[in-house]
DNA sequence: TGACTTTATTCGAGACTTAGATTATTATCC
DNA sequence: GGATAATAATCTAAGTCTCGAATAAAGTCA
């Protein structure tokens, strides 16, 4: 019933740190004057606040800013170095996994390759929890600075401590991930879509940044999506909101590996495309198949186009967002080429009003955004809590 | 960037205001201990502002329960006649005003029929205001005990002080329905679609209740619809979310009145599907038609449930809501005999982990749930403020 | 009537923010 | 080059709010 949860002053002061830190993370080094115009609190709140926070070295001093006539403003800015986190992207042919800073600079990697038809759960999670443990010690980070664990997989995952995984192209029906995982590491673990993880790393770093209703469409061999309401992904009752995939565009038509006819996927996805088009291509080869079709152009890629436009029309209908991402490797190919074609397919489909508020662009980030947004899970949670008690460990 | 408002701790009072009358006013009668459950706060508090409430007469004592062996508790609950608010349904055929107190019982009623080919603004706004006149003085209420002006409209309602409607059916393009009432009135106003208004009905009084994630979908004429994330309605950047009308079902199919072509309501609202039956009748003849024609049975019926399957089927694959609502009267026909059929239609075309978690349930309002709905806006903005000053007047 | 139970109120303590005064640090002006 | 003005950060006193514990109130049951 949208239960507000302001009870105690002791949550009005977590309330306002956490709100002073992610001031502090998103719009850069600031002065605390700057801060008390961001925030609104008074002199005195932000001095005390950023007294703890430099106190426990979650923030640093950034230099000053010259003033004319007047003591120069101290900048601060959150420490890069208070902790760390990692991201993991479990993929069709490969399990990365990365160590980030605060600052989402890459710090080691670890990668793994995975065969397409094997994704066995157990050597999954080995190669996350190995990767975990490879990243820590290569990046020379001590475990206790590690703040926690993003994973972004395929398919759905079930709300709840086991985190159970329902991924078809794996053939997972009901994998406990998030289980498997914490057998083998105490570290606070989120487990997510990874659509949903690429689309908040676009939010955050990409061309989503600063907005609050979005909607990051993922193009790769399939389609996924992330909504974002309010400033935060939209999850639903089961976490399997965002479904653009599975968006019926064409009644009975083309059969979609779920079992449906006519997604959006069966159409758009790059393996669609390249069916479509008649290219017989393996997942190691579809880039560039896909990318020699964009150069000779086809028939099929009009067509690819119109049925986009009339997707992206639903989703503005549906969600009147201020700014609608298209990413993945895909959809950043075919919109490199027919971006204004794209545009266009989805104002003949959509009402002047919605369509004039939504600016259709494409994403910033490459392949790796699906570990980085697995990543910014954990410090999503780092922000809101303003120190981070390293106990909690639920997703979302 | 989805701020977060606490600051002071008159904030907190004011939010945990909030809270206990949100409590009192949805679940009913209930003790000043049941209080302490449900919102969390210690018996103190729950005492001193409850003292506060009853002093300020927001709320009242609703008898006592008795217990076996201790002091009996007493019931408290909000004060129906604290207050009342206006909620108008400007219609195609009638503009309807209708005053209730807090428990949504109708206090008074005036109808003004409207010529479908003439909608001019200022007589439509005429008819509101002389309504809000009427209903006040029929209801014996002083205006001063008014909490302000619900109104739902069709089409798109622009944010903003002036509220401009841009409604096709009418013909307003850009009509500043706001401006014109507030030259006439001083009173709260508050302005939204009318399909939206309705799903706030539902949500709070009919199927509906008790859910937070849910989409109501709102079958006339016409098609509607409103979606709930999080308790409250979703409404995008410029209030045109929940288009549900003009989701894009069938590739290049039927031309709708918004101007494109395969929209959900070409098919399955009243209008289109008498019309693909070939069934010529006017907006009053409408439902009687549709009623002989679900007595007759049809092919068009069946695709009529085929269509409206994928469209439930898109709304689950992107909001994966707990509960879908359909009302609208054509929609509660259609229901009342096809519900089997339409929850088949809508499982095969959905992913089965999202299907299951969403009950799909007819509506339990009539048709005046739309001015019905218009009037709880103003009470929604009472239960946020917990006391109501009389000199907002923004909508949503 | 008196012991026992449960509900509601009161009161002191603790926590937090704020406005305003104070201290710190620099640039400008004569 | 030193006094002065200006801006930044901190400190202090005051006010508001919730909480826990103690106290009062209103019953039941034997």
């Amino acid at each position: 019933m949208g239960r507000s949860e302001r009870r105690t002053m002791r949550d009005v002061r977590r309330g306002n740190r956490a709100m002073l830190l992610r001031a502090l993370y998103f719009d850069g080094p600031a002065s605390r004057n700057d801060l008390c115009d961001v925030t609104g609190l008074s002199g005195a709140t932000v001095s005390t606040m950023t007294g703890d926070l430099l106190g426990d070295n979650v923030i640093v001093e950034a230099g000053h800013v010259d003033s004319d006539g007047g003591r120069p403003r101290v900048l601060l800015r959150v420490n890069p170095e208070y902790g760390y986190v990692v991201g993991v992207d479990v993929g069709e042919t490969q399990v990365r996994v990365e160590l980030f800073d605060l600052d989402m600079n890459e710090r080691a990697r670890a990668l793994y390759a995975v065969h397409s038809a094997r994704h066995e759960p157990e050597l999954v999670a080995r190669h996350i929890l190995v990767g975990i443990d490879a990243v820590i010690s290569e990046g020379g980070v001590s475990p206790g600075q590690v703040l926690g664990v993003g994973v972004g997989v395929p398919g759905i995952v079930e709300p709840g401590p086991d985190a159970l995984v329902r991924a078809k192209t794996f053939g997972w029906e009901a994998v406990p991930l998030g289980a498997l995982l914490r057998a083998g590491t105490s570290l606070p673990l989120f487990v997510d879509n990874g659509a949903k993880t690429m689309g908040q790393a676009e939010l955050w770093f990409g061309t989503g940044r600063g907005t609050t209703d979005t909607v990051v469409m993922l193009i790769g061999s399939r389609v996924g999506g992330t909504i974002v309401t309010d400033g935060t992904i939209y999850r639903g009752t089961g976490q399997a909101a965002g479904e653009i995939g599975h968006l019926k565009i064409v009644t009975g038509g083309r059969l979609c590996k779920c079992g449906g006819r006519g997604c959006l996927e069966a159409y758009v996805g790059a393996e669609a495309i390249l069916d479509r088009a008649g290219i017989e291509a393996d997942s190691a080869e579809e880039e560039t198949a896909l990318a020699r079709l964009l150069e000779t152009g086809s028939p099929v890629l009009d067509e690819t186009v119109d049925l986009l436009g009339v997707g992206l029309s639903n989703l503005i209908h549906l969600f009147n967002p201020e700014r609608i991402v298209i990413g993945g490797w895909a959809g950043l190919m075919l919109g490199a080429s027919r971006l204004v074609e794209i545009r266009a397919a989805t104002a003949a489909n959509t009402l002047p009003q919605p369509y004039k508020t939504a600016s259709i662009v494409l994403g910033r980030l490459g392949p790796d955004a699906v570990a980085m947004g697995a990543a910014t899970l954990v410090i999503e949670r780092f922000l809101k809590d303003a120190t981070f008690p390293a106990s909690i460990s639920t997703m979302s």
